[in-house]
RNA sequence: GGCGCGUUCGUCUAGUGGCCCAGGACGCUGGCCUCUCACGCCGGAAACACGGGUUCGACUCCCGUACGCGCUACCA
């Protein structure tokens, strides 16, 4: 390959690293995978008022939880105040550039009155008329200004790599402020030299920066330097087809996290956002991703987030997770949950286990093995009122529970198949079907109606357990019981 | 308002002029399995925004309309 690809990924610290970002950085990190290239990293840190360094810790272990490792060390823009201040001299020299002083509240003025007029406003470029005198003039009364960039005329037209070959006339670009009164740079300044400092090949980004391209591209073309090829990725929307925002509920990486998903998970449900392998395939490995990554792949359309189709993947994957590695993950969502102690379980390697086995095939995120599993691990405190009500109808229901307490405790091999033929002897014996007495059980053991197998489910609690629940919700089928 | 981008089942998408009276997945739904719930399996409903062209033939190409989104700052 005649030059190495170099990508990066460019989160502002404002905010925790979301759903849209995790995308971006994605396709930015496959890309590179795939060519044998470099994923690059930079803070755009330059707001220090909304910035911290907090928020950058945090899109870092995102990331990184993510399994997205970026090459080089990580550019902060903030460090590059200077690079930046030099490319606006640069232009300013070269007459790219001029200086404005118009005040900001005559601008903000002329605004409101020719955006009212016809609904667009461009600068009327009153200081590209300044002579010379006129500005050494206004530079010896000190009068604040900004540096303007002179736009040419004509038009830029450039080929984007998902969209295809896009055209911009210059009369809609008016002369935009490259560094402002106060001498700080703007975005596209600063993007424009960071992104030629990093030796970045390909830009790819988020479709809402399609409309900033052709400036970025005017400045690269001003400075005399090489352009990168550029890839605009569609937005992902929240399912009211806007912008995916706080509003929509939890949208950063870290609270996908925390609400049990599993970052395999997360890659292949994003990578599937906006992006397509071509063929059938849904389940995807990280290396199968990186196999089949194209951008000719992305579509040119936005893409709603479903999170119910998400919660099905995630099911997929801790279900082909190694036991082993499965409760490693979980462990944390129990001790969370206070199900578990902190630094001794307090239960059985092999119990634990096969709490696992036994709930995976019923749970989608990790927090459902805490949610629907704390009978495991504590008598339930609660039971499920409609089914005591159905169970409690049936006058039965206590002398059937007292009778197979009777039973169980005389049980002496306590497996699950000695458990079914005790079971359903008892039903038997006492002429009734098998499930009068296998339902009113696990509620009894588990405050619930569904369950993992009953058999199975008592063979792993113990007979002390089982015994023990039985006993103490012997009252529940009381007719007038509170 | 202007400019830019987009428009295949509810959702994610396959489709690059005939293989498509449109395929897969989630969801929904009927059934099977079954001690419940899940898992799994079998089946079903469900889409080419609209109107003009081009062509022997258009989901695919062109134009227009509608709708949606983005940009339009001395924000990033």
């Amino acid at each position: 390959m005649a030059s190495t690809v170099r990508v990066r990924f460019a989160p502002s610290p404002t905010g925790a690293l979301h759903i849209g970002g995790a995308r971006t950085a994605l396709f930015n990190w496959l890309f590179a995978r795939h060519h044998g290239g470099r994923f690059l990293l930079r803070i755009e840190d330059t707001d220090a008022e909304r910035s911290s360094p907090e928020l950058t810790d945090q899109i870092l272990r995102s990331l990184r939880w993510l399994g997205l490792k970026w090459d080089e060390d990580i550019v902060f823009q903030s460090g590059r105040r200077s690079d930046h201040a030099r490319l606006c001299e640069t232009l300013l020299e070269t007459g790219a550039g001029y200086r404005c002083f118009c005040p900001p509240d005559v601008l903000s003025e002329k605004r409101r009155i020719q955006e009212s007029a016809t609904g667009g406003y461009r600068y009327d470029r009153t200081c590209l008329k300044l002579d010379e005198a006129d500005i050494q003039k206004r530079l010896q009364q000190e009068i604040p200004f900004a540096v303007r960039f002179r736009v040419p005329e004509g038009e830029t037209a450039f080929e984007d790599l998902v969209h295809g070959r896009i055209v911009f006339r210059h009369t809609e670009l008016d002369d935009f402020v490259l560094l402002r009164s106060d001498g700080s740079p703007v975005y596209q300044v600063a993007v424009v030299s960071d992104d030629h400092d990093m030796g970045i090949t390909h830009v790819i980004r988020g479709d809402d920066h399609l409309s900033n391209t052709p400036k970025q591209i005017l400045l690269y073309r001003a400075m005399g330097w090489d352009i990168p090829r550029f890839a605009h990725v569609p937005m992902i929307w929240g399912p009211d087809r806007k912008r995916l925002s706080k509003r929509h509920g939890a949208v950063s990486v870290e609270a996908y996290r925390e609400a049990g998903y599993l970052p395999e998970t997360l890659v292949n449900f994003l990578a599937l956002l906006g992006w397509s392998p071509g063929d059938d395939r849904e389940i995807l490995s990280f290396p199968e991703i990186v196999r089949s990554f194209s951008i000719p792949g992305i579509s040119k359309n936005p893409a709603v987030f479903d999170e119910k189709k998400l919660e099905w993947m995630n099911g997929q994957y801790v279900r082909s997770l190694p036991l082993p590695e499965l409760l490693d993950r979980v462990l944390p969502f129990l001790r969370n949950a206070g199900l578990v102690q902190e630094d001794d379980p307090g239960f059985s390697e092999e119990f634990l286990l096969r709490f696992v086995v036994m709930l995976r095939e019923r749970v989608r995120r990790l927090t459902d093995f805490a949610e629907t599993g704390a009978y495991f691990f504590r008598d339930p405190e609660s039971f499920d009122e409609t089914a005591v009500e159905k169970f409690r109808r049936n006058l039965r229901t206590g002398a059937l529970m007292e009778a197979l307490l009777q039973n169980l405790s005389r049980t002496e091999d306590w497996t699950d198949e000695t458990l079914e033929a005790v079971v359903r002897e008892s039903a038997a014996t006492l002429d009734v079907r098998a499930g009068d007495l296998i339902h009113p059980l696990r509620l009894v053991l588990t405050g619930q109606t569904a369950s993992p197998g009953l058999f199975e489910l008592m063979a792993v609690l113990g007979q002390e357990t089982v015994l023990r629940r039985l006993k103490r919700t012997l009252a529940l089928w009381t007719p007038n019981h509170p």
